[in-house]
DNA sequence: CGCCAGGCCTGCACGC
DNA sequence: TGCGTGCAGGCCTGGC
């Protein structure tokens, strides 16, 4: 499900309901998500106070003072703030209990998500520690793009899904940027030159940006902190829209496989 | 029934 | 020998 859109909005929803509360307890149902819950969570949770709720990429990192919370939603997770008297049901694994009664739950079907303690710097964590610029900041740029694709002959768009060459993106917003840099998803990243990758980077972060601005996108589980729906699916010019004309010149779109993965692009405009 | 889905790690065969 | 690369598979449930 969520990409940085989905998971950044799930931290501005999350992040009046957390930051200054105390955590009474940590309840884990179920421990087997991509990687088992931690044994000693509630321990470590239980009485501290949540700091402050940052995202890397796709990872939310919940700073509660004596070590980060690191919660990954993978591809069917959802974090939402109930009342503590709401009965948990199937797939609902994690509940982070605050002092107020109020509860964020975890409800991950797939069991993709994690759910992980890092005691230290929490960036310096092997599943962080190598992922590559946020896309929103400064420190990613087209030169920074044109630099690490310099010796890539794999397609961008495997290259733009790669975490190690830029954070958060994944196949959603990696095919709707490429239409909006006018780039086709099979080019050798290699082949694009310093001003194609100066388009590239600035429609990822547009995409990403507008994306945000709209709350996200919601195919089918995805709701932010608060259930609110996103709604840029609305806005999307190729994803899933395969037989359908192209927003810009009308010609169908066309759709393709790239790893195992659905590529959606314009035959006219992306070359 | 088979296939597909927003992620991402691992392992393998291959070519330079 | 050692890499980057391009795949396939695995982890799961649910919907069509």
């Amino acid at each position: 499900m969520p990409e940085l859109p989905e998971v950044e909005t799930t931290r501005r929803g999350l992040e009046p309901v957390l930051v200054g509360q105390r955590i009474r307890a940590a309840i884990v149902r179920n421990r087997s998500l991509r990687r088992p819950v931690p044994r000693q969570l509630a321990r470590c949770l239980n009485g501290s106070t949540v700091r402050s709720l940052a995202r890397r990429g796709k990872y939310l990192l919940i700073d509660c003072g004596t070590g980060t919370l690191i919660v990954h939603l993978g591809m069917s997770g959802r974090l939402s703030v109930v009342n503590g008297a709401t009965p948990a049901t199937e797939h609902d694994h994690f509940d982070l209990v605050l002092e107020s009664g109020t509860v964020v739950r975890l409800r991950d079907p797939r069991r993709f998500g994690l759910v992980l303690w890092q005691a230290g710097d929490p960036l310096a964590h092997e599943l962080l520690a190598e992922i590559g610029p946020e896309p929103l900041s400064r420190e990613f740029d087209g030169a920074w793009l044109h630099r690490v694709t310099r010796n890539r002959s794999t397609a961008i768009k495997h290259v733009l899904m790669d975490g190690h060459v830029v954070a958060g993106v994944g196949n959603i917003y990696a095919n709707e940027a490429l239409f909006r840099a006018g780039i086709h998803p099979r080019t050798a990243a290699r082949r694009l030159g310093r001003s194609r990758c100066g388009l590239l980077a600035h429609a990822i972060r547009e995409t990403l940006e507008d994306a945000i601005r709209a709350g996200g996108s919601t195919l089918r589980d995805y709701v932010a902190a608060d259930g609110r729906v996103g709604l840029f699916q609305d806005q999307f010019m190729v994803y899933d829209r395969a037989g359908n004309a192209c927003p810009r010149c009308a010609t169908s779109i066309r759709e393709i496989r790239q790893g195992q993965r659905s590529t959606f692009f314009c035959p006219k405009c992306q070359r």
